[in-house]
DNA sequence: CCATCATTTGCAATAATTTGCAATATTGCA
DNA sequence: TGCAATATTGCAAATTATTGCAAATGATGG
């Protein structure tokens, strides 16, 4: 049996069980809990389970626990968000993806901003419906239980149809010479839409998220047009993105 | 049965029913009491629910800042919840309107239900997305402010395009001989498309609401299968809605 | 085709965690 | 105060995690 194999089987038993145990999958895919353990270690790495002790839950078991949980590096990614204010102006047509980064910017945009935003996440869309001046079109389709955004054919062909000035990008893994990437397909697709879609894109990232690849690609660097982190512009872990022709906030 | 697994149980018990008891939870969990108290005390520490004296309580139900006093008459309207469940069984297609009542229906769907949901709700949509054998698909367009609903003419036009088997309708005004009414056009457009579209129409409301007509109409009366209140279904007050043929619930 | 290197897998020894029980302390309440 | 219910603590048994290692497997390049 091939590891990719199994792996495979055992998200399939996660999503459908919403948890699973090393005895149960050791006996059913005949390998060692050992085995077992060490796929469940991966799969936790790449996001796609929670590990527990003695086995494993799927994410939404899990994720409605830590809700109300302090924002991990708050104080980097409100920095962030307060850098990326400037990108905006009246009459723009923006495209916001989810993230913590980007929901703060949501929630910290001027009141006063006259912009129409689309986004396929819905805890953005919430911030940006507080925004008396601004409209606010969230892009319809299936619901991604792990990031709380509309994905699927229909996201995509939604955004075809449009062409934004500007797409703000959250990301877990830039580099400058991949590119950003991430490890949930659905998002992926959507992600490459946005950018495939918009003028401009500007990605927001906290600086422990640079030189950093995960398995799926979403675009190469010389797709993004801003880089903003809580980074001075000068600071040397920024230099290879300059070079890549990327301007750095 | 895994750690985690049984806090998470507990915090569902406890996020339902804003209180839990060592013994009680001990009998359905199948472990000692000094097991349910350490998870308590562990969940305490890491500030997901009060400890007290012989079981726990929801910290919102604690601190009021979710539902003891945001929501206007919570009781009820997750009495009426309750009652509503048992119109939903695995396969179904759904729509759910927004709202308070609708928003706690979500919030307590048995996690081992089939079914796919159809919202233009933002808060609808976000809870239902916790619900791991359940897909939800968020009918996209732009915002309405007040309403932390989608609406639009894009709306209306995907409601055409789909047949539910039922629809849950939360209502601020319904009378017996007018029928469902709201003040806000655009909550309006939708919610008819809504009716419109599905096979079966379930109206939720508490008993203030009733015998009560706003400006513009939603739908007249005989659309209405169900209606779902706190009271009785013998409840005088009810009769009027039993004679116009609806089944009370 | 073979040697070599990296990866994967199972195993064993050790460490850490979890759980129920029992003894003891504390609390709430009449 | 005194009693009954609940909490705390320490402990031992069972389960699970970690680590290092060696054998098996598969890929790579000459």
């Amino acid at each position: 049996m091939l590891k990719k194999e199994r792996q495979a089987l055992i998200m399939r038993e996660v999503n459908i069980r919403n948890k699973v145990l090393h005895a149960d999958l050791s006996k059913k895919l005949a390998v060692s809990e050992d085995t077992i353990r060490r796929d469940l270690q991966e799969l936790a790495d790449e996001g796609k389970l929670v590990k527990v002790r003695g086995g494993a839950l799927s994410k939404s078991f899990q994720t409605n626990s830590y809700r109300g949980a302090e924002i991990y590096k708050y104080q980097e990614k409100t920095a962030i968000a307060r850098k990326a204010v400037p990108l905006l102006s009246n009459g723009m047509l923006v495209l916001i993806s989810g993230g913590t980064t980007t929901i703060e910017l949501a929630r910290i945009l001027p009141q006063e901003l006259e912009a129409t935003f689309y986004t396929p996440s819905l805890l953005v869309a919430l911030q940006l419906a507080e925004h008396p001046n601004s409209d606010t079109i969230l892009i319809g389709g299936r619901i991604s239980r792990n990031a709380k955004i509309t994905t699927g054919g229909e996201v995509v062909s939604i955004l075809r149809d449009i062409r934004p000035d500007l797409c703000l990008i959250g990301t877990n893994s830039i580099d400058a010479r991949i590119g950003i990437t991430d490890s949930d397909w659905e998002v992926v697709d959507v992600k490459k839409a946005m950018i495939q879609a918009s003028e401009k894109v500007a990605v927001l990232a906290i600086s422990e998220k640079l030189d950093n690849a995960q398995k799926i690609r979403i675009a190469p660097i010389n797709d993004i047009d801003y880089l903003i982190t809580e980074l001075e512009p000068g600071d040397p872990l920024l230099g290879p993105y300059k070079t890549a022709g990327i301007q750095v906030i």
